[in-house]
DNA sequence: TTCTATTCTAAGCAAACGCTTAGTTAAGGT
DNA sequence: ACCTTAACTAAGCGTTTGCTTAGAATAGAA
């Protein structure tokens, strides 16, 4: 038999996706990687093969980080105020210091717009998908609304997630409580 | 006498700054930046300094760029239409073929965040205060609206911007359109 | 203990980064 | 025609990038 790693994987992609987090990923080096997850590049490459492949996991790690909330918003059965609850949930949950470091999937897209890679690009993708559909549950738990109407909010709900992620790295409470307060009047 | 430059440094800079709007800053190298602007490093960093220094006049050039569309709202006296109608000419202002390039100040933002150097943070935040000031010189124009209403009507608008600089990247123009039309029905 | 398989350390690879500089070219006043 | 001055070309500076690799360390099977 051979050595034994010294870390868990897990363990150090957990690492990793908060340096991703604030950093973004070009603004992130292998050499910061080295020393947030605390092992030496060749483990790196042993373990993730690449840079990339340390942000992909990064990305599902982060995935499963906001599940906390994201389930909350599952199981909630009050229509669009639980989405309410959601928007509000997030800023608390993307909160460093006084700013946000707003959601690591919105950063990754502006950053890396259309030029990422292929199964990046999937991971990204099936993010926004999954809160999507989890907007037109809820939508449809009011019963007063059209599937027009839903299709409409739930694209207008999107959108307006993007604006928020973007906004919690730079607004203050105040303005962030007025955008969501106003983003959900009439809905 | 000496020799007369051979080039005009408002033309490259419009070429730079189309270069940084598709690429972002750390996206666009020097490099790239010589092939563009058509002229060589060193007189990159004669008229401009450095790298920086491309990228601040860019963003002035970029807002100069925009008062094509920010004097239409300007002049428009139709209160909050007069917004949305700039939401509309700002998703054409950003088409790049199917999809646009977002904003370059929100681009900026997302890419450096608080880690700008303080004269860009300067251009970035006079950029963001000019803006809202017009969108509460429109929204005083309606009649109807208190001073405590415009002040948060101001403060969603700031944000939903965000959103469509976002959205205009990434959705099509179904949801983008859906956006729009749902921002201002709650106004 | 000896051997084998795997992880670890640390040095170093080529390429790209922002930026500089020595040397050549050209404009216009004298 | 000559000289001064600034703009040009192109080579190259030191660093940092993502990634690799030779050699030492360490676990368990024999």
């Amino acid at each position: 038999m051979a050595r034994t790693k010294q870390y868990k994987e897990e363990d150090v992609i957990q690492k990793a996706m908060n340096l991703f987090w604030r950093n973004g990923y070009e603004g992130t080096s292998v050499r910061m990687l080295e020393k947030e997850m605390g092992i030496n590049q060749f483990s790196i490459y042993a373990s993730f093969g690449s840079k990339h492949g340390v942000f992909v996991e990064s990305i599902k790690a982060y995935k499963s980080e906001l599940n906390s909330i994201r389930n909350v918003l599952k199981n909630s059965n009050n229509g669009v105020l639980g989405i309410k609850q959601f928007f509000y949930d997030f800023l608390e949950f993307t909160k460093e210091n006084e700013k946000g470091k707003g959601c690591l999937v919105c950063n990754t897209v502006s950053e890396l717009g259309n030029k990422a890679e292929p199964d990046l690009m999937v991971e990204l993708m099936k993010f926004t998908e999954e809160l999507r559909t989890l907007f037109i549950n809820n939508l449809q738990q009011d019963k007063d609304r059209s599937e027009e109407m839903i299709e409409k909010a739930a694209n207008f709900l999107t959108t307006a997630m993007l604006g928020l992620s973007l906004g919690s790295r730079i607004e203050n409470e105040t303005q962030l409580e007025d955008y969501i307060e106003m983003t959900f009047k009439k809905l």
